[in-house]
This record gives C-alpha cells, structure tokens and sequence, in this order.
RNA sequence: GCGCCCUUCGUCUAGCGGUCCAGGACGCCGCCCUUUCACGGCGGAAACACGGGUUCGAGUCCCGUAGGGCGCGCCA
C-alpha cells in the first residue's frame, strides 16, 4: 500500500490571488490529480492586522474560476494557534528551544553588527544557554528554536536539487512571539505534519525557509515532506511582477476575457514542459505533469502568448457554450451590463448563429463582445471612420440598387443573398468587393467583420434591407 | 554585506557528451487562400551570457567572471 500523495495550496489572505499563485495552486492541484492524491486548502491568516475575510473570498473565488478544487474543508491556521503553542512547549521541555528576552534595540544592534563583520547569522544565541533567573523582569520572552550549530542542512529539493545550508549560518528562529502567538515558520511546519503533507509545492521566495523548516521538523523527530520549490514568474523586462505587467488577481484576468482553461494551459506551460507540446487539455496536463521537468529559471510573463492560447480556446469552444459564457462575463467587462439588459432572446439566437464567424476573430471575450455588437446595435447605425469614408455618394447609391435586388431574394440565407449579390456585381461590371465592402460598412457600421453573407443571413432580411436604406443617399432636389 | 538559486532565438521552451551549422510554440516579416478582417497553408529572420578547464568530442560535466532573482523580521 503507497501513501497517498498529499499537497496543498497555503495563501496568506492579504490580497487577491495574483498569477503566481494561481500557478502554484495549478501545480499542486495537477500533481495530487495526477496521483490519486489529495490538494488541501490552508488559509495562512496568522497576520491578523493585514488578513481580510475580502481577501479569503478572492482567493476562493480565483480558485472556483480556474477549476481548481480542494480536498475537505479550507484550514484556517489561526484557528490552529492552540496547537502551536503546545507544540513549542514540548520543544521547551525537551531542550530543543528556549526563551529569549533581547529587547528590540539588542536586536538592531546585532544584525548591524553581524552585517560589519560579514557574518550571515544575525542573532547571537545570547539567550541560548543563560541561566532564565538572569531575565529581565517584565519582559516576555519570544522563545527561539535551539537550532543545531555546526554540520548541514540539506534539502533535496524535486525541482531546484540538492541545496545546502552550512548551520552556522542559520540562526535561532522565533518560534513563538513574545505575546505567544506562533510564527510562520512554526505554524508551517506543524499544520504540515498535522494535514499529512507530503508534498510541498510552492515559489522558491520560501526555497531559505526550507532550510529552517527542516530545522524545526529536524529538532521535532518528524520527517521531512518531499520539498519543490518552484520559480517565481518575472514581468517582460525580466524583473519583479508589477501591477503593470500582469500581477493581478485572477479576478483581472476574468474581466480582460480570459477562459479558465486557456489561463490553465499558459501557466503549466509557463516553467514546465512536455518535451514540444504547447496545448493540453486538462486531463492531459494531469496525466503528464510532474515535478523533474520544472525549470529552475523564472519565466518572464508574456501577454502575446496568454491571448493567442486563448484565441485558440475560443475558436475551439462550442457556439452555445460561448453565448453562455460572454452572458457570464458581461456583468465584468467594460459596457458589459448594458448589453446584458438588453440582451433578448432573439438577440440571443442571432448571436448563436454568429458565432462560428465570430469566435475565429476574437482573441478575448471582450473581443467577441466587440465583435457582436453589430448584431445588438439599433438602427440607424453609427458608422466608424473607415465605414463612414467609404460609404461615398456613389456607394450609397450602389447599395440603394443592391437593396432592390435583395428585396427579391426568398429564401434569405447566406447562399441565396450571395447569389443576388455576385449577380449584381456582374451585371454591374464590378468586383465582387466593390459592392461587398460598401455593404459591410452599411451592415455592421466597420470594415471589418465576419464573412458578408453570414451577416446579411444572421441579421435577417428585414433588418439587412433596413440597415442598407438607413445608409442610402437622400434623393437631393434642386441638384442640375 | 551574507546565504541560496538562475543564465539556449524578443518571450515560453526542447536538448539529459556525438544524431545540434540547435528543434517546437508565441510574436515579427513575406507569400498563398480570400468580399474585409481573421482562420488555415507555405517560407523567412532570430539563441547556446563570457572565460577557463575535463574529454577524441561540450548547449549538455567542472571552475571562475558578469548579469539577474530570492532570502536574511517577534510578515507570511
């Protein structure tokens, strides 16, 4: 009987879920998925000034929209504080901490110290050994793990290898703070043990913590769970990601009209790879994620590359399950609720049926959205610059004989209006695009949009008819 | 300052000592398709940070240098 494979996602609720720790989630989700294994949830809130419940709610809510679930119910490690504390207690009692009473002040000057003379570590063990009657009164102690003070720590790390710590130069960590609440990296270590990781995946900014976990795990007799430590994901320019360059909440990336399974399969791809394959679906990048093939380099964030998956995720997605989804993201996008009200069944079908034409032009939801609104605007149309140029007297003339010839045609369809309008070309003597573009600005208001007699089929023969007079040239009198 | 990590086309990456005058994808450029814009097809420009080793042979191993990142709290 194998052990089942443990992770988990551990966020601090301080602010939204930003990329990189979707990414993280994403790859503790993908290696408990692809192995019978379990992904837990825990909510590192023992910052009690900066936790919010706001927070807590968009991290859940990122998780949800990203399709990544966990296992049981979210831990909430403040809750856990009790537990903490009886187990620094049995370090206490064991030997293996002891409480120490530096002021603050002893404190800067040792690190200050320490930094003049070269030297790594910055606490100086003062209290390590001092016989407690010698202890300040008044004074609450923190109490400092006895950390060992020669040989190594190592950690075999899945993604970053072999990597040591000489013991000299990691001092005696916080355990507990002076008014007993627990520290992180207690905090960390015990809820570990206790939820039955046994896999830590998480960004190598915690790669120097490792080296005091284990410390802590080490002076506790538990072992040690299997330890990745994966790059953090860098702006373009290749330094920290800012606001600007994509660190933004899940949420963000909702509203700019991202699908879930495009921001998927961005981020596996972002770090980790399968020898030349760029598309996965969800079942294969659980079937072949794992831990050895993750960089150890930290990938820069590249819009282009996220937009062209999803481009490919949007042309890919049924027709009925796009309406559903534009309907979703309406109340989040820019003029968004606006055409969520209006939105009636009948504009509904219409835009079902434009779909195909559609999703082969959008990049992003809020690109589809740009795309229909030929469909949902109201006559008589606006007209954008281009339209409007070449839409000249001539045109308009040209489309008030082509609309006569329209009115005849029965059945209306994309092959029978086709028809009517390639006849026309040729009795005119034009090419076909000489009467096709002056059409599509009058339809669709642009110079651009989906194939013509899609249009003229989707937006049906009255419509079409009317939208083509509205742009007809008034007969002016009084002219020669 | 100290500790740890990283370095292949602009970007994400393949490569695990010879099959690499370095492959794929995005982006870019050109051509084809075409009623527009896309999609699609075809083609192109574009990289092993630098210096030493080891080896018959190095993008691949070792050591330096340079550059970048992370950490160094009674934050997480």
């Amino acid at each position: 009987m194998t052990e089942t494979i443990v992770t988990r996602f551990a966020p601090s609720p301080t602010g939204f879920l930003h990329i990189g720790g979707a990414r993280t989630a994403l790859f503790n989700w993908l290696y408990a998925r692809g192995r019978g294994g379990k992904m837990l949830l825990r909510i590192e809130d023992t910052d009690r000034e900066r936790s919010t419940q706001a927070a807590i709610d968009a991290i859940l809510d990122g998780l949800c929209w990203l399709g990544l679930s966990w296992d049981g119910d979210a831990v909430y490690q403040f809750s856990r504080s009790a537990r903490h504390r009886e187990v620094v207690e049995a370090l206490l009692q064991a030997g293996r901490a002891y409480r120490c009473y530096a002021s603050p002040e002893e404190l800067a000057e040792m690190r200050q110290k320490a930094r003049r003379e070269g030297r790594a570590k910055l606490y100086d063990g003062r209290w390590r050994d001092r016989d407690p009657h010698e202890a300040p009164p008044g004074v609450q102690p923190v109490i400092r793990l006895k950390a060992p003070l020669t040989d190594e720590t190592v950690i075999e790390d899945q993604v970053q290898g072999r990597v040591v710590w000489q013991n000299e130069n990691l001092d005696d960590l916080v355990l507990l703070r002076s008014d007993g609440t627990p520290t992180y990296m207690l905090a960390v270590v015990v809820d570990d043990h206790d939820m039955d990781v046994t896999h830590v995946i998480r960004g190598d900014d915690h790669l120097t913590n490792a080296a005091r976990q284990a410390q802590i795990y080490q002076a506790l007799g538990w072992a040690v769970p299997v330890m990745a430590h994966i790059p953090l994901i860098h702006g373009p320019d290749g330094s920290k990601l800012s606001k600007r360059h994509g660190a933004l909440g899940v949420d963000a990336y909702r509203a700019m009209g991202y699908l879930p399974e495009a921001m998927r399969n961005y981020l596996v791809r972002l770090g980790w790879s399968h020898g030349d394959q760029e598309i996965f679906s969800t079942a294969e990048m659980i079937a072949a994620f794992d831990l050895p093939q993750i960089g150890r380099s930290p990938a820069r964030f590249d819009f282009a590359k996220l937009e062209s998956l999803n481009a490919h995720y949007l042309r890919q997605s049924a027709d009925a399950d796009l309406v559903t989804e534009l309907e979703r993201v309406l109340p989040h996008v820019a003029g968004g609720p606006e055409v969520a009200a209006k939105l009636t069944p009948e504009l509904r079908a219409k835009l079902l049926a434009a779909m195909p034409g559609l999703k082969e032009r959008a990049k992003t939801l809020v690109e589809l959205l740009d795309g229909a609104r030929f469909i949902l605007a109201e006559r008589p149309l606006a007209l954008d610059d281009k339209a409007a140029s070449l839409l000249t007297g001539d045109a308009r003339q040209l489309l008030g004989d082509l609309a006569e010839d329209l009115a005849c045609v029965e059945p209306w369809s994309a092959e029978t209006t086709e028809q009517a309008v390639r006849a026309f070309a040729d009795r005119l003597g034009i090419k076909l695009g000489n009467a096709a573009q002056p059409l599509r600005a009058a339809l669709t208001g642009r110079t651009t949009s989906p194939p013509i007699f899609d249009v003229l089929a989707v937006l049906g023969k009255s419509e079409s008819l009317g939208r083509l007079r509205d742009q007809v040239a008034p007969v002016t009198a009084g002219q020669g």
